[in-house]
DNA sequence: GTCTATATAATGATAGAC
DNA sequence: GTCTATCATTATATAGAC
């Protein structure tokens, strides 16, 4: 129950290794398809002493999902602040997110998980999102400010819609190759990127 | 265990109530995040009787995946057939796409859930997105023989991007609302669909 | 800090009376 | 078809020795 901010946790002690071997299992199936006899018996340590470590269950999900956030952040702020074109920016950007959802696929799914299931802490969430999207926001306006896109339209609202089609192209990849009506391109990154960035930028209007 | 097509459930029957608890249960916490026990006080009969008529818990939630998965599919498929432009017709699929979502909230997220958890059948979810998926592709094709739209790109595309858009809308409403670098509009049910459908149809470019 | 052993409650599922 | 009573198993969590 108690969420103090912890001391931090070095990954070579037991407790990291045994915090790790929660977050694969976590990542894999949930919070309540784990039990602590599973994370005891993965860390190679007895179940009394998870619970020595973390007092239950729940501050130990609680400490996995803060530990996986700061992975998630901190890779991304790097990306989108090379200077280029709005279609290069955005090809980059689709690159990376892409490149970022599939590269943490477990950890993203957690989060996935944790936006749906009710009643837990949407901040914590909105903290993960958050970072990345104020940086491809501030990407694209530097776009804008350069009159390579169109003022007329929030950055934020196109960043929004791309990183909508990402997670979405990675929630659904295997559930699009089932669908005969989905164009194969849409089972395809690359090309998924190439089209993605095409539609952002020239619209639909006929030619 | 055995998925074999099963009578038809009277909704008024006994075992038609017991479906109909195990479904808002079930949509609520998941699979197991719902106990036969709490089913069957939900439905306020013994637990026994669950049983007896499901056998067993996968049986009892395959049947609700199955149930929840008509009505899915049986709205969605009057929409998107009404004739008029490109913009018209992208704004109505929307409009409709993201009523859907808002009104069968609880059994989308069942779904969702069932798309990342791990190891499930994806074919079902599969069913449910492909049918309507085809009744929007086929719409836009419309438009795009009556030369309203650019023939260069498959007509899936942007359905998938749009159909992405609403479902990210859906599922981070929420937690947009707690990132400052988002405009407003993208939490807005309306302003969001009029943002869309001007991105998908003109473009980024400058004017 | 780490262990074995245990407490206590809940789980999915069954037996058998009515 | 519906019930009470019960099964075996597993769950989270604790006690106490080392």
């Amino acid at each position: 129950m108690k969420s103090a901010p912890r001391q931090d946790i070095h990954p070579d002690s037991r407790a990291g290794e045994i915090l790790a071997a929660a977050e694969r299992l976590f990542c894999r199936n949930g919070y309540q398809g784990v039990s602590m006899n599973e994370v005891a018996r993965e860390a190679g340590v007895s179940k009394a002493n998870v619970f020595h470590h973390f007092g239950s269950k729940e501050e130990l999900y609680l400490e996995v999902i803060r530990n996986v956030r700061s992975a998630l952040t901190s890779e991304i702020m790097a990306i989108a602040q090379a200077p280029g074109g709005v279609e290069q920016t955005l090809t980059q950007v689709a690159e990376a997110e892409l490149r970022h959802l599939f590269q943490y696929s477990d950890q993203v799914r957690l989060f996935m998980r944790e936006c749906l299931e009710p009643g837990r802490d949407k901040a914590l969430a909105a903290k993960v999102f958050g970072n990345t999207f104020a940086e491809l926001v501030a990407s694209l306006s530097g776009a804008q400010e350069r009159g390579e896109m169109r003022t007329d339209v929030n950055a934020s609202f196109p960043v929004m819609v791309l990183v909508a089609a990402c997670v979405f192209f990675f929630q659904h990849a295997e559930i699009l190759r089932h669908i005969p009506e989905a164009d194969p391109a849409t089972t395809n990154p690359d090309i998924f990127t190439r089209e993605l960035v095409r539609l952002l930028v020239h619209g639909l209007r006929p030619a």
